[in-house]
RNA sequence: GGCGGCGUAGCUCAGUAGGUCAGAGCAUCCGGCUCAUAAUCGGAAGGUCAUCGGUUCGAUCCCGAUCGCCGCUACCA
């Protein structure tokens, strides 16, 4: 039986053009899918755009534009964005579309029938020009705005309350019932520590804002942004159409957050669930920051890296597999151009790209450019479960730098095997077959395993290896085991496949 | 203020119910090789595991204190 696997995106606000934050976490969840396709699993990756609020509106009013026309001018940017980058989701949701809507709709009155939602009174310090509610700590001197530098008014408003309050007890059940769910567990623990530190209600509709979804039984209201964002999770899966089963996908196997946002996605997320009786997800992981150069990347420091930029130096591959390897996913990661370029250089075209050339040269050589079979007892064939099998604990804890470690593990042992024999210094035959039949086999296996992170090259790779058939359509583990490889077909060198950068 | 985390080779980081646990990669140096994208392979050097105490037969890993750094502290995606 094939077992589905669910994974989501954030949904990215559409005030700001794509930029390396988003990258980062689109890319992880791309690689994380890509591996579980390999797994056999049938995939649903699931990213998209945000595009209700006030600050579409303005946005929107500042470019003299409907709050509409606007966001399908920003969104498609997000769309193309991922296409460049080679990623691979199956479904792109918009806030903005009927399904949404219906979704939406679907579960506040889920949670309003169930009594969890009700009229209150939001009050508080609001700057009118703005239009906008701050909180103490963000006044100056308690009353001032921080922004326009002038006295708030104190405001009143008539708002549907979620109440979160009552969830305290039921979530912390919950977590302690499901250990593990959020990764890496550090985070967990941050999560708990929201939640044992109390919880307040919050407002989820607002009278004062038009561009967003009308409640369903009060339309004076407009849905405030976490019924409308995280539902957006749903949506995607038929939820709110009485046509579909939304269970056949939900519940989601990993929602990837960054860790500012775990609050609302291991906090309000759950409990709304709950109240509308609705699976809880089977998983989070929550990943840092990508710092550049050490420092929170923010239109105000100038330093927005632009990752589109950045493919045309190293490469669609050379970008994906830095963000990948570079960084431990959980912890905040730093960007910086030279650690591009050094990665680049040392592990895609030192490591990987140079042992595909010697090796398919090696073969032309001394093998008549046809590749030779392995020999079962391989001293590489080791390597190679090992190398396999810290990919796929490295994947399973959503650690991509831990996988790709262990990969490029065997393309170091590869290495080392090609000096210790020498095949080069032989005349051809048996001896030589043997060895470069090994390589081969290594070369393969390396392939698939690195092919979450590096598709392009990877499929490239498996062309000039003159293996029939895709990548893509290669199977873990059944595909990885020392063997596969058979030999018989013609071994294409090629141009090198990540040229160096020298600066 | 409260809660939490961090401080291990030049750099980025692993690590341990406390006893070959002092590690990896990159960078550096020496040597080999020359099939390969001046790539690769082997070796070396490099750290009192922030500081000071305590517990213990023994602590980088446990406890306390100190110094330094950083998150979160509630309606912003």
């Amino acid at each position: 039986m094939v077992s589905g696997f669910y994974v989501t995106t954030p949904i990215y606000y559409v005030n700001a053009e794509p930029h390396l934050g988003h990258a980062y976490t689109t890319i992880v969840g791309d690689a994380l899918s890509r591996w579980h396709r390999l797994l056999g699993d049938d995939v649903m990756y699931l990213t998209g755009t945000d595009e209700h609020g006030l600050k579409i509106r303005q946005a929107a009013d500042a470019a003299g534009q409907t709050p509409q026309a606007f966001c399908d001018t920003i969104a498609p940017k997000f769309a193309d964005a991922w296409t460049r980058l080679n990623i691979t989701n199956d479904d792109f949701i918009r806030t903005t579309e009927p399904r949404h809507y219906a979704a939406v709709k679907e579960l506040l009155q889920r949670c309003y029938d169930a009594g969890d939602i009700e009229l209150d009174t939001y009050s508080g310090k609001y700057c009118v020009a703005c239009e906008e509610y701050f909180t103490d700590e963000e006044l100056l001197d308690g009353s001032v705005c921080p922004i326009h530098k002038r006295p708030v008014d104190h405001f009143e408003e008539e708002n549907y309350f979620f109440r979160l309050s009552r969830f305290q007890d039921r979530l912390l059940k919950w977590y302690d019932e499901h250990p593990g769910v959020i990764k890496p567990e550090f985070r967990g623990n941050e999560a708990l520590g929201l939640i044992r530190g109390g919880l307040r209600d919050f407002s989820v509709s607002r009278t004062s804002l038009d561009w967003g979804i009308p409640l369903p039984w009060d339309e004076r209201h407009v849905a405030y942004v976490w019924f409308d964002a995280l539902t957006n999770y749903l949506s995607a899966t038929g939820f709110g159409d009485p046509s579909v089963d939304y269970t056949n996908r939900w519940p989601v196997d990993y929602h990837l957050i960054g860790k500012d946002i775990i609050r609302h996605h291991c906090v309000y997320w759950p409990a709304m669930l709950m109240s509308a009786g609705v699976d809880l997800p089977k998983g989070w992981a929550v990943g840092g920051w990508l710092l550049v150069d050490g420092e929170k990347m923010a239109k105000s420091t100038g330093n927005v890296v632009n990752p589109l930029d950045l493919i045309d130096v190293v490469g669609v591959d050379g970008f994906r597999y830095y963000v990948l390897a570079e960084t431990s996913y959980g912890s905040d990661g730093d960007f910086s151009f030279e650690g591009l370029v050094g990665r680049y250089n040392s592990d895609l075209a030192n490591n990987l790209g140079n042992l595909a050339a010697r090796v398919a040269t090696v073969v032309g050589k001394k093998c008549g450019g046809v590749g030779p079979a392995p020999r079962s007892d391989s001293p590489l064939a080791e390597a190679a479960a090992t190398a396999v099998a810290g990919a796929i604990s490295g994947w399973d804890a959503v650690a991509p730098s831990r996988a790709l470690d262990a990969t490029w593990g065997l393309i170091k042992a590869t290495n080392a095997y090609l000096e210790i024999n020498e095949p080069w210094k032989s005349e051809p035959g048996a001896e030589v077959d043997t060895v470069m039949g090994d390589a081969l086999e290594a070369l393969r296996i390396i392939t698939i395993l690195a092919s979450p992170a590096v598709p392009q090259t990877s499929e490239l790779i498996w062309q000039r290896l003159g293996i029939s058939g895709s990548v893509t359509d290669q199977r873990i583990p059944s595909d990885v085991e020392w063997g596969g490889y058979t030999g018989g077909a013609p071994v294409e060198k090629g141009t090198p496949l990540f040229p160096r950068i020298v600066s």
